[in-house]
RNA sequence: GCCGCCUUAGCUCAGUCGGACAGAGCGGCUCACUCGUAAUGAGCAGGUCGGGGGUUCGAUUCCCCCAGGCGGCUCCA
């Protein structure tokens, strides 16, 4: 069921270049291919360098040659399909000008300040105009500017190409420039596209490169979408007209890139979320809120009973907490003064007017929670604790409301109501790490039982313009989790600045059968909020002592991890999840008396079954529920009748016929039991013929 | 929040360059068929063309506002 995007490939050929030759003519007289998908379109010097493949070394240097269908190579061919297309947004509107056109993951882009934002006819009429220019084989031709003022000089109709010019000269500013590969390190270099028969140069642009080597070089592209885009990201600056649009090495690569974007669409958890009756967003209810109907209301709470469970093994404790409360609470956590943004507006109760109007008693204003944690807080407090409750992990189901903005809500995925698995855990300083250890490992082993394996780490660290807390403490905190997270053996990704007010915390990436990958569970340390709210504990000597908080949730949403489940399984949940576990389909009205026995055995084993004994044609109903993607199918016609048995039918087609009942419904009670998380088919289940 | 696009039956979508009873497939319901592994046939019902306002003799169609959605940007406790 996986499917994944084109590999790279990578088949390194190295061979000194002697100084003065061009790298690519050593490549090529050592034999590189100079076409098809394996082509090299740059060389990598012995400094780990991406050079033009006309760069010529000043002394003999070893380099290793690129090829396109390589992840470099084709960072390489779509930088420069990005410049086809400002070349082509320029022929054709000719007013435009440029903002920057990086290569990005599976594709680039290109912003443009433009009059009119671009359409769809304008992508398929660039598109043209870049088949043009792929067919007229331009050169790449690297230039080194004399100097910064002859770069502006050049750039003098094209005010954010200056602007970056400018910027390369001032370090102090944040935006890092090289990260767009647009304007050089050490000078500024300037690409000339070349007439491949006149010489002349048709076009230029401010660029680092490298490029390949002519436009005939990029063998396959497709213009996706067109978005508007903040210049150098800032929503203070204007709004630039971005181009998204993607390149591969071959025609094939291309294709089985756009399948992979199709599947993705056939896939998307609001689509299935539709066809599978599973849940919806009613428009009256307000966007990013949704409503569960029973098919999806029965995964969820599979899904949540099972989590339940393990927590329970796990030492978890379970709490309530309600949906609305005084502004007080968050005025003390400090989320009214860190995240009021992203709250819903208060209700403003209890208040009393005088007769005269005059305000007789104030009122108050009461927030939906956008986090459980301050409640959390609240039940430690509510008596003394000594350290052998320690660790006190308090967990809950908290539905919380954050006041996204209009742009961002995006299904299930970016909600404005989702219902957290929350955990808070308080322990001792000592307990720490040990706890953090053991809970990295409660939290993958449970991933891992709802089908996700493939992960990776992402450390995210303090925030400098929003946090609270002191520096020794978040120094501690961090250290802290990057050794439990570097103990994993996991890959660790940093993420600077990514961490909450409160806390730096440790997210665990997951990628889905499409190897995209998702935010799953999270976990925050905190030593903020026990200050805030007082926390405390009585030592074995005495003492009061301070505990420390660790935030986890698990899911993050069980909203979202139910869409990212439905898509990871692409609404084929595994038998144990499914909505619907069996159907059983009569082959005419006659058999519906047996069937109707045997939903009965495995109902009265916990399965979640149906028999169609609708008119319908049998054909038809096996179709019905194959596309509502039911695990198993159990047929019965005069044979299996006479003979006590079902048929099986499988998601993928495959068939048992004339199963003994008994043996049947064994088979699958064990199959859901094992939670297996593959479709089951005839081969992998053990099942005689009677 | 910003830019662009979109909203026609439960779902997917035609259609109307401003003019006649707004169409199809799937789904639903009814009837007939009783069938061995992905669509049996026939009939019926179902739409204030997202909501409100404006322009016009006339608006589903043009304009404005609002809501919801999609693709991005920004944001993301």
């Amino acid at each position: 069921m996986s499917q994944q995007r084109p590999a790279p490939t990578d088949c390194p050929l190295r061979v000194t270049v002697p100084a003065g030759t061009a790298a690519g003519q050593a490549l090529r007289d050592a034999g590189a291919p100079t076409s098809g998908p394996d082509a090299l379109v740059v060389a990598r010097d012995d400094g780990g360098v991406l050079r033009d493949l006309t760069w010529a070394p000043g002394t003999d240097t070893d380099v290793d040659g690129v090829p396109a269908s390589s992840e470099d190579g084709r960072s390489v061919i779509r930088h420069s399909c990005a410049h086809v297309l400002a070349q082509a947004v320029q022929q054709l509107f000719p007013e435009a000008t440029l903002g920057i056109g990086p290569p990005v993951t599976d594709g680039f882009y290109y912003d443009f300040d433009v009059a009119r934002p671009f359409t769809q006819d304008d992508l398929a009429s660039l598109e043209k105009a870049m088949r043009r220019i792929l067919k007229a084989g331009q050169r790449f031709s690297r230039r080194v500017v004399e100097s910064v003022d002859a770069a502006r000089d050049e750039l003098r109709g094209e005010p954010y190409k200056l602007e970056l010019v400018d910027l390369k000269g001032d370090p102090t500013d944040e935006w890092d420039t090289s990260e767009v590969m647009e304007v050089g390190a050490g000078e500024l270099t300037v690409y000339d596209n070349v007439h491949a028969h006149t010489g002349e140069t048709v076009w230029s642009d401010l660029c680092r490169g490298p490029h390949v080597p002519t436009t005939k070089h990029i063998p396959a592209f497709r213009l996706l979408r067109t978005a508007a885009a903040y210049w150098r990201g800032s929503e203070r600056n204007p709004q630039l007209q971005r181009i998204y649009g993607t390149a591969w090495e071959s025609q094939e690569a291309l294709d089985a890139h756009l399948e992979w974007l199709a599947e993705a669409e056939r896939r998307d958890h609001r689509r299935l979320g539709a066809e599978l009756d599973l849940f919806s967003f009613p428009e009256e209810i307000g966007s990013g809120l949704a409503v569960f109907h029973p098919r999806g209301g029965v995964v969820r709470r599979v899904m949540e009973d099972y989590s339940r469970r393990r927590h329970e093994e796990a030492g978890y404790e379970f709490v309530n907490s309600p949906h609305i409360t005084k502004a007080a609470l968050f005025e003390t956590s400090g989320h009214l003064e860190w995240y009021a943004d992203g709250m819903y507006p208060p209700m403003h109760l209890d208040a009393e007017l005088a007769e005269d109007g005059t305000v007789r008693k104030p009122g108050q204003d009461y927030y939906l929670k956008p986090m459980n944690c301050p409640f959390h807080n609240l039940i430690y407090r509510s008596r003394g604790r000594s350290y052998r409750e320690l660790p006190l992990r308090l967990f809950e189901f908290g539905s919380v409301y954050r006041y996204e903005k209009s742009g961002v809500v995006h299904g299930l995925t970016r909600a404005r109501g989702f219902t957290q698995d929350d955990a808070h855990i308080y322990c001792a300083p000592e307990q720490l790490a040990g706890e953090l250890k053991s809970l990295l490992t409660f939290v993958l082993d449970l991933l891992r039982d709802y089908g996700l394996d493939d992960f990776y780490l992402e450390l995210s660290t303090r925030n400098e313009a929003k946090y609270v807390g002191s520096d020794e403490l978040w120094a501690e905190a961090t250290e802290t989790l990057r050794r439990v997270a570097t103990d994993s053996g996991l890959e660790l990704v940093p993420d600077p600045g990514g961490a909450a007010f409160y806390g730096p915390k440790i997210s665990v990436q997951a990628r889905d059968a499409l190897g995209r990958t998702w935010q799953m569970s999270t976990i925050q340390l905190d030593y903020g909020m026990p200050e805030r709210f007082d926390l405390e504990y009585t030592a074995s000597d005495g003492s009061k002592q301070r505990p420390v908080k660790i935030h986890r949730a698990l899911f993050g949403s069980i909203e979202r991890f139910f869409g990212v489940l439905l898509e990871h399984y692409a609404g084929a949940f595994p038998a144990w999840l499914a909505p619907v576990q069996a159907v059983g389909i009569p082959i005419a009205d006659e058999h519906v008396d047996h069937l109707q026995q045997v939903a009965k055995a495995l109902r009265s084993r916990g399965v979640r079954v149906e028999v169609d004994a609708s008119d319908e044609r049998m054909q038809k109903k096996i179709r019905t529920h194959t596309t509502q993607k039911v695990p198993f199918l159990l047929l019965a016609g005069g044979q299996d009748v006479g003979a006590g048995a079902v048929s099986f039918r499988f998601r993928d087609g495959s068939q048992v016929n004339g199963v003994g009942v008994d043996q049947a419904v064994d088979a699958v009670v064990s199959w859901i039991a094992r939670r297996e998380n593959a479709s089951p088919t005839a081969d992998d289940l053990p099942l005689g013929t009677s």
